[in-house]
RNA sequence: GGGUGGUUAGCUCAGUUGGUCUAGAGCGACUGGUUUACACCCAGUAGGUCACAGGUUCGACUCCUGUACCACCCACCA
């Protein structure tokens, strides 16, 4: 016998392990099922699992599941990224705190702290695969990947090298987000942008007597950068500046620092803004040094670093070299006020950059980085030459590839047209190194050291050519560019790895799960990561693989605190960790909750009475089945031997009913997963279970139960909801199931009988649950107590004969002591009333009747029916509805209004009996 | 500055192409109930002019326009 309440905790952890050890998660490459793939997004391997991969690996393991239930061969990925950036300042700061050691790169070196982090990431991966377990995923553990496996390396290095030659990726100097804090660049979509209060002072730039009119004012919020400017720029039909354009000025600065600018044209420049002056800080700003690079002819002085990588003023700066940027504008200012140079201070909004990584302010610095470039249209994709960018544009347009919910379509072209090229070099020593090399003596034409690509991962000491040492270059890669390859790499088959004579085409020809499994077919994720890892994936994989990584894109949106604010670590309070919640609550709750009730793309708020409430669910289930099994232990009958369904004509109305309305679940469930619609589904199980099932059938079926009928829906429910739930219904599907059946997780999914619809049955199953709704209504609404037993008359022209079939139904349920059933008209006193459609509910109760209540219940009732016969009546009346609206629509209208006056008869009827 | 989404019962949210919606669910509230599947339960009640103002339509929670408030994303006005 099962215990009175469900305990997940004695029952997942073992289930899990029956499914694991069964092979069910293992997808096989040799089989001829249509595949079905996910790449999982793989999770930090900092970290420890929260509420985003818990939601995550939810909608995914339903995806799975259902499909592998369905008959197709399905492949879930799991895996986990070596997140550069986190993971390197995450050991550093680890190394810093309990080690003391204040410069840990230093310290240790390139190599032992690359050393070091690998160890931390081995740790904490084992971390990550046992709490992926305790949610229930079921993913292919035979196929985990990292991305910094060999063969993921080697995609890497291979997707580099190729676009290397086909010139996408190039090395140059460009003003790029400096994340002073973690030194090293950041790409342009790892900038946050933050509200700050600045202040925009105007500045006396030149002074009056060296123009010989009117002084130029220079208006900027960053004047400590001014100190290395090398030009001022004005609009070329600017009247106010025109006479000065091409002029030079020396100017001083307090403190000795001296600057040449040269006064150039340039269309950018808005003349509204400020004074209509620009001074050029060409190392400090992309738009600067943009404007810098177009007139560098007319600008003869070189401009200055003023800020160097550690956020300080450099040394070529007088004066303030070696002050932080701030300190230094501080004292800059106090300086110019002092000269009588500050002609205004204004307070402004400015939405400063910070970097998404350290959370500190973005400096922009000039340097030598490698760049994707999107623009040239060297791809060849699907037989035409495009861009990167045209590419992107191209698959979403075209329908090869679905978001889910599709308005991110619009948020997804928007970025593409703010798309430049994508500086994937990174200053850090954790991440896959740039598998370029310099040699020491072979030069390019314009002078710049030889670069020599390799994509082995021997030494590769010496150039072949020349002898010379070539050294490797210094950098890493962006972590989301070998992220981008997920979906194939993870694919590629690992002992092909160290096989340099193969090319990449080659290595993917050789890959049996390659050719069988991709590409994917949902990709389920954050809609936050939408341009970081979505549209990189879809960049990469159709350049480097020819075809997209995957057909749909399925985005959810963020889990938020009970108060909607987002769940932060910095305050503990309103963080739901998934690993309290499971021992709690069970992974099949936690499950459900984030997924029903929610649409994708859409942020939902959780809170533990909301998992509580599903729980009570799954609990609603388990109870449920103790039932069906009682049910079955008294009939002296096995579950596991019931294989067959009695005729249906064999069948009472209950079981009709509920056999039949069951096929419409089947049918809405199929339809609605095969449509990614979750929380519906969930929806309609949920009420199914509880309302139809629980409520009304098992109730009916008390002491005249029929066991094949109770087995066979129970069966159904359990598959059903098994992608939801998989823990607690693999454990009651152990007790229920047939006898040769094996683990629920392998079942076929159930299939739509149309013998057993029958519409007719379900009709009449709602007039019975009309009736008992009804008296029961009628008691509570008189105040009688339970015990006290009723009287009841039904007089039903059209439901007496069903009825008197569920006498015994009507008279339990309602808790009747004496039933009359009539098919004529009847004219009881001293009753009261309810009046249902083609069905007419008495209740007596000799002079126990509070007649003052009944009068006013009916009226109010009365009220209600006239207002709305009105309102039908006004619109059947109008020609302009019967002359547009549908034949459909019309008639129901006018059996609204026939039930509605016989209704509203009957009510007068009893009203004017009563008074 | 540009864009997107939201605004439906006390709270959290559903509502599929406009008409079976006289707008639903869960939680909470209230009334009553320990009838051996389940008090993690059962029966029942109350509670909404679907943010506001216009428009389209025979008909609008649903489509269009505008307003307000709240979120979010993007952005090289120094």
């Amino acid at each position: 016998m099962l215990p009175k309440a469900y305990a997940p905790k004695a029952v997942e952890d073992r289930i899990y392990a029956l499914w694991e050890n069964s092979g069910a998660f293992r997808a096989d490459v040799k089989s001829t099922k249509k595949p079905f793939t996910i790449a999982m997004p793989p999770p930090n391997a900092t970290g420890q699992l929260h509420l985003g991969h818990a939601v995550m690996l939810a909608l995914e393991d339903i995806f799975i599941r259902f499909n592998r239930m369905r008959g197709k061969e399905a492949l879930w990925i799991p895996g986990t990224d070596h997140a550069a950036i986190a993971t390197e300042s995450v050991v550093i700061k680890e190394i810093q705190k309990k080690e003391k050691i204040p410069d840990p790169r230093a310290k240790l070196g390139r190599e032992k702290l690359v050393q070091r982090i690998a160890e931390f990431v081995e740790k904490s991966r084992g971390v990550i695969r046992s709490q992926v377990r305790k949610m229930g995923a079921s993913c292919d553990w035979t196929r985990e990947r990292y991305t910094m496996d060999p063969m993921l390396n080697r995609c890497v290095n291979e997707v580099f090298a190729k676009m290397y030659k086909d010139g996408l990726i190039y090395r140059a100097e460009r003003v790029v987000n400096w994340d002073t804090a973690l030194q090293t660049t950041i790409s342009d979509d790892e900038i946050e942008y933050v509200d700050q209060e600045a202040t925009l002072y105007t500045i006396e730039y030149v002074g009056a007597k060296q123009t010989g009119g009117k002084p130029i004012l220079v208006s900027t919020s960053r004047p400590e950068t001014k100190l290395g400017d090398s030009a001022l720029a004005v609009h070329p039909d600017d009247e106010r500046f025109k006479h000065l354009i091409g002029k030079t000025f020396d100017v001083v600065w307090p403190r000795g620092q001296t600057i040449r600018v040269s006064v150039i044209a340039d269309h950018l420049i808005d003349p509204a803004f400020g004074t209509g002056v620009l001074g050029l800080t060409s190392f400090h700003s992309k738009i600067d040094y943009e404007i810098w690079q177009r007139h560098r002819t007319e600008i003869p002085s070189y401009p200055l670093h003023v800020i160097g990588e550690d956020g300080r003023i450099t040394d070529q700066i007088k004066g303030y070299a070696g002050m932080k940027a701030l300190e230094a504008r501080e004292a800059f200012v106090e300086d110019l006020k002092k000269e009588g140079r500050i002609a205004k201070e204004e307070k402004y909004v400015q939405p400063l950059s910070i970097s998404y990584r350290s959370k500190k302010p973005v400096e922009p610095l000039p340097k030598l980085q490698w760049f994707i470039d999107v623009n040239k249209r060297v791809v060849s994709y699907r037989g035409k030459q495009m861009s990167l960018r045209e590419i992107l544009q191209h698959v979403i347009r075209a329908g090869e590839i679905k978001i889910i919910p599709s308005l991110f379509e619009k948020t997804y072209f928007q970025w593409i047209d703010h798309l430049q090229d994508w500086c994937i070099s990174r200053q850090i020593w954790w991440g896959h190194r740039v598998p370029v090399y310099y040699c020491s003596t072979c030069k390019n034409p314009d002078g710049t050291p030889l670069e020599l690509i390799s994509v082995s991962t021997e030494p590769y000491t010496v150039h072949e050519l020349c002898g010379s040492r070539v050294e490797q270059d210094p950098d890493t890669l962006d972590t989301w560019f070998s992220s981008a390859l997920w979906t194939w790499s993870t694919l590629a088959d690992p002992s092909l790895a160290d096989d340099f004579s193969l090319s990449l085409e080659e290595i993917l020809k050789r890959s049996p799960d390659f050719q069988k499994f991709h590409p994917t077919q949902v990709m389920e994720t954050g809609y936050d990561i939408l341009f970081f890892w979505v549209a990189r994936m879809i960049l990469m994989t159709t350049y480097a693989v020819g075809d997209i990584p995957f057909e749909t894109v399925y985005l959810h949106g963020l889990i938020r605190t009970r108060e909607g604010k987002k769940m932060s670590k910095s305050d503990p309070e309103t963080m739901i960790d998934p690993l309290d919640i499971i021992p709690k609550y069970g992974a099949d709750a936690l499950r459900l909750s984030m997924i029903l009730g929610q649409s994708p793309g859409n942020d939902s708020r959780l809170y533990e009475e909301k998992i509580a409430g599903y729980r009570n669910f799954v609990n609603k289930l388990w109870n449920a089945s103790r039932f069906v099994l009682m049910q079955c232990d008294e009939a002296k009958i096995d579950p596991k031997t019931i294989a067959k369904l009695p005729d249906s004509s064999a069948l009472a109305l209950p079981d009709r009913a509920i056999l039949s309305r069951l096929q419409s679940i089947v049918e809405k469930v199929t339809k609605g997963l095969e449509e990614y619609r979750l929380s519906e589904v969930g929806d309609t199980l949920y009420s199914f279970v509880w309302d139809d099932f629980c409520d009304w059938y098992l109730e009916l079926s008390k002491g005249n139960a029929n066991t094949a009928v109770l087995v066979h829906t129970l069966r159904k429910i359990l598959q059903l909801i098994h992608p939801y739930c998989p823990f607690v219904t693999e454990e009651l599907w152990s007790h229920v199931k047939p006898a040769d059946a094996g683990l629920l997780i392998a079942r076929p999914w159930p299939e739509t009988k149309e013998a057993l619809r029958n519409e007719e049955s379900e009709k009449q199953f709602l007039s019975l649950i009309g009736v008992i709704q009804s008296i029961r209504k009628l008691r509570a609404d008189q105040g009688i107590e339970p015990a006290k037993k009723l009287h009841v008359v039904l007089s039903s022209k059209k439901h007496a004969k069903l009825f008197e079939e569920q006498r015994e139904h009507i008279e339990r349920m309602a808790r009747v002591e004496k039933l009359e059933i009539t098919g004529k008209k009847v004219k009881p006193a001293n009753v009261v009333s309810a009046f249902l459609p083609e069905t007419e509910v008495y209740l007596s109760l000799e002079g126990l009747i509070d007649k003052a209540k009944e009068i006013e219940r009916l009226k109010k009732e009365k009220d209600q029916a006239e207002k709305f016969l009105h309102a039908i009546e006004a619109k059947l009346q109008d020609k302009q509805f019967t002359g547009n609206a549908p034949s459909k629509v019309i008639e129901m209208g006018r059996e609204k209004q026939a039930t509605t006056k016989a209704k509203l008869e009957k009510i007068e009827k009893q009203l004017k009996a009563l008074s």
